[in-house]
DNA sequence: CAGGCCGATCTTACAACGTACGATCTGCCT
DNA sequence: AGGCAGATCGTACGTTGTAAGATCGGCCTG
């Protein structure tokens, strides 16, 4: 009846029951006696991997990160990247929403990670290559970059929070709220609100897909012909 | 020696010592307790006025909003708005991200809050309203309104970390990186770094005009004419 | 003026967290 | 067998949010 010996702690170990963690529980649920005790082990334990909590947390982004490089740059789904940049740029991003969508905590987490692994450099590095490689300055490319990146990550607030509207508000606040504010009501009235698949109520793929398209096509008619 | 009657607390009083601290000391130094000691009382005595932390955060964004509807809407410096609808809403924008530039604290708050307090609607209602008077549909304002969010509230990400580069890592880690991101390194290079009123080293005034006008000029080529 | 009432504040206490410090265990080399 | 070093654990402390109830102070009423 001896015990079933544990697979040895490593940090890859740590950090992908971190991941699991947060993806079934939230962000907040990511401690470091949870994160022990779904590996069997003491909190204390986790320390000769990992410096402290804040690096676990940068840690958490590098496997995200990780995850976009994997399914955008490494092996991209539609083979090698080819033909006009926006379509190799715009399949980029949408990849790395996927990955966002599969990890709703991430985004908050990446836009405001006070240090940055450096497999981020990786992804900035292939988009800003693409876009030299399309007649880019590095000024526009880096402006590019910048707008880019704040749409992937910005990308998550709730406009319309299902939660004020449903639970504590009665009836005549709603309908103040509806006279208040009468073009918010009217976009809400037209959202045809099938959240499955999104970050939020009004984020959904088409929306991401036409902001997108917005930036890239304002981006392209700045490039210089090659 | 009577001790001098202490102003009797409230919820704004208490917003307004958590918005000093959070300025003063970054997010995480706002504390029950540290509020408390602000306003000289117990920590305890704040759950009278607020429900519990949570809500004090809420609170905290709120603030910010009416910080925002302030500078923007109630008295505009340049007096009310006129003219193109892009100057309307670049000036509104701009006004904004002033605000969040006094606050570093405030954009990953408004991006993430749990429950969007109210006054967050006026400002978004404001927005709809003048894109639809310029001839905007509900559902172009809408995807507007998701893209101008996302860069005021995304556009604070470091992308090159200082405190990577000057402290953790050698002259060779250095040179390595560099030679590992060639691209990333020119357009470091091409960088003035002067980030004094800036949330980030590459996150300058001129960078964020740039790529506001870029979706603006974007989002007026959709518009019908009126 | 006495008594009581109620809104506001405080005291105490507890659970959960991150983690410093040192003890312990385990496998390998001599 | 002896010991050495890498890996894991036990204990304990400070800090956090907050539940429960005691206490204060001003005002109204009798």
């Amino acid at each position: 009846m001896t015990r079933t010996a544990r697979a040895p702690l490593s940090r890859e170990r740590i950090l992908d029951a971190a991941v699991a963690i947060a993806d079934a529980e939230g962000l907040a649920a990511v401690t470091m006696r949870g994160v022990a005790q779904q590996l069997d082990c003491e909190a204390m334990s986790l320390y000769y991997h990992v410096k402290d909590k804040a690096q676990l947390v940068t840690g958490l982004v590098e496997v995200i990160i990780d995850e976009v490089i994997a399914t955008t740059l490494d092996n991209p789904p539609g083979g090698p990247q080819a033909g006009d940049w926006r379509d190799v740029v715009r399949a980029r991003c949408l990849g790395a929403r996927h990955v966002m969508l599969r990890h709703p905590w991430a985004p908050p987490l990446v836009a405001n990670a006070d240090q940055v692994p450096p497999n981020t450099y990786r992804v900035f590095e292939a988009l800003v290559a693409t876009m030299i490689e399309a007649g880019f300055s590095y000024d526009l490319a880096h402006r590019a970059i910048h707008a880019i990146g704040s749409m992937i990550l910005g990308f998550t607030q709730e406009l319309f929070d299902p939660n004020v509207d449903t639970d504590e508000l009665s009836d005549d606040e709603l309908a103040a709220l509806a006279g208040a504010f009468p073009h918010l009501g009217a976009i809400a009235a037209s959202q045809p609100h099938d959240a499955a698949q999104s970050l939020s109520v009004c984020d959904t793929q088409a929306e991401f897909e036409f902001t997108l398209g917005l930036v890239l096509d304002g981006l392209d008619a700045l490039r210089p012909a090659v």
